[in-house]
DNA sequence: TTGAAAGCGCTAACAT
DNA sequence: ATGTTAGCGCTTTCAA
């Protein structure tokens, strides 16, 4: 049987693994005495445990998980899909991700979607198979597909909600409503929402929320974009600030804010004393960019460990009605927001 | 045979896969047929194939790859270990080896080591036998456990040289020539590099570096630290260049300089006025710190993608002299940097 | 071109 | 407490 195994006798191939077989034969006992030494060490005699972990360590001998999976059906794997993994907005949501995975036993696969439906629809049928559920973050799926994917495979999602699936996101009502009264607070009478991706659900929600905050307060809220959300959304947005002779404006997220500080810088303009500004996010850097961001702050790592445990809940038993979990935001308020300018039109 | 399948009377539990088994049924055909008409759809009757993959695409069948990984011993999976996801230096490394692993038709999964080389060993082990290969990107593992875990797997290194192991390092004497160059270029007369991690390999690289180019440049080297490698590890190495009167500092990474600038800002001090502040990486942040910074850029992502062809290679034919190969580096020079200051003790 | 059968490494029933 | 056996889903001989 002439299979295609690294041959013995290359100089320094990788060595042909031990298996559960190559540990019975060196201890003298069964292979499923191997196995039972492993799984269930209760189940065997103290002294045989010893003596095969023993020899399972000098043969090198770990399990191969491929095999185990074929039999339980479980791969004690899980995929975290981010839209993109380079955006420090991710880091949070993926540390807590790998940390509660790590915690309930289980490894973590991560898979970018590169923002394109398409590719998050190509990993979650391929990684179908191979693990035992996904997180979804950010999730550009539509509702139905969702769905169906949900049907084969335990789901939680990271600020997305579709009716039927586990979800975790942030309090944007909450977010929103502290975003404004910190403008109205320092005197503003309106505001302008810079925004992202059409297709974002947060996006959604938190002009949503500021609509409704600002109507509470009195305050005027207009929108502006889509803008890239990113440094380079920055001068398009900024421009769009300035014409709109805004004196407050959130932006879609920290990165397109601190863009949109660049260039407000370049042009001359002073935040917070002309214009004041607020992102969304937290990320690394909005403490150091100049001047430093208000921004409304979300736990990514408990969205991240939440979603992963969501999702080893289903692993375990399915409930009929997934939960919501909501998250509790907070506005960090630092140096580019100060009072409203004096205008002479008041 | 009571088997642990989910039983398929649950209100809305994971339906039952389809196996390879079910298509053969529903297509009147034998499983191997099934098998065939994927992986060599040349070998079966074109009508027959189409046949198949329709039933298969109608009953969502999607191939199990434990079930693959077990017959042909390939997962078709990599693992791309890291010290910290969090960081954003290794951000683009988990993209370029992302996009090389899909090149290559491989998943890649991602693991967190927390610097800790205890936690790395322990996910080498136990992903080994799951995965084809490692790529290990700032390794903390001693040269001799790398050449066993090597032994059995293929690995790349990214940014760590070990005899005998594939590895892709940044090119450190070109990168320290440089920044010592433009140093030298601006009229200082001596340099302090901010230490990192004693156990980083690139941390010994770049100090070895500054040394050699110091010496050939005429200038003064000396050496501060350990410093956290982050920015809370600012304000320590900050208030040591000032105590040095120090005109110009290279600090181990990014995130370290900007904390330093932030510091010495704090302390009325003038970047560039009174000091010169350079860093590694060329992080996202260093772009709009305050003032942006002079850094040295890696090719992260050609790094992470270099690594992964590396490993995918061995997987094909493993070479008796394992590749290294050095990437580029460069300077960019922004605010952070500028003319000497004059002193009275010219 | 297709089918039948064996076996990858492991675990779980069942027997001892 | 331990051994024997069957089978997880798939690929791969080997026959037809």
């Amino acid at each position: 049987m002439p299979r295609s195994r690294a041959s013995s006798q290359d100089r320094s191939g990788p060595r042909r693994r031990a298996t559960i077989t190559d540990v019975a034969e060196a201890a003298g006992v069964a292979a499923s005495t191997v196995s039972r030494a492993f799984t269930r060490p209760d189940r065997v005699n103290h002294r045989t445990r010893e003596h095969v972990l023993a020899v399972a360590d000098e043969l090198g001998y770990a399990p191969n998980p491929a095999a185990r999976a074929l039999e339980s059906g479980r791969t004690n794997t899980l995929a975290l899909l981010v839209p993109d993994i380079s955006n420090p907005y991710f880091s949070g949501v993926i540390k807590g991700a790998e940390r509660a995975a790590a915690a309930a036993g289980m490894v973590l696969v991560l898979g970018d979607t590169q923002e394109n439906p398409a590719t998050e629809e190509q990993l979650v049928r391929r990684l179908g198979p191979a693990v035992d559920g996904f997180v979804l973050s950010a999730s550009r799926l539509p509702d139905d597909e969702l769905l169906r994917a949900a049907e084969l495979n335990p789901i939680a999602l990271v600020n997305r909600a579709t009716p039927g699936v586990a979800c975790v996101v942030a309090d944007f009502d909450s977010g929103t409503r502290q975003i404004v009264d910190h403008l109205a607070s320092l005197g503003h009478r309106s505001l302008v929402f810079l925004g992202g991706p059409p297709e974002s659900w947060s996006g959604a929600r938190r002009w949503f929320g500021l609509q409704a905050a600002a109507e509470a307060a009195g305050l005027t809220a207009t929108r502006s974009g889509p803008y890239s959300p990113t440094l380079g959304g920055g001068p398009a947005a900024a421009d769009a600030v300035l014409a709109a002779k805004a004196t407050a404006v959130v932006a879609h997220n920290d990165m397109l804010a601190i863009g949109v500080m660049l260039r407000l810088a370049e042009r001359g303009v002073s935040v917070p004393g002309d214009v004041s500004v607020v992102g969304f996010d937290n990320i690394v850097g909005s403490d150091f960019c100049s001047p430093t961001l208000t921004t409304l702050a979300e736990r990514t790592e408990d969205a991240g460990a939440r979603a992963v445990e969501a999702v080893v809940a289903q692993t375990v038993a399915r409930s009929s009605e997934p939960p919501t979990r909501v998250l509790p935001t907070q506005l960090v308020v630092r140096r580019s927001t100060g009072p409203a300018p004096v205008r002479s039109t008041a």
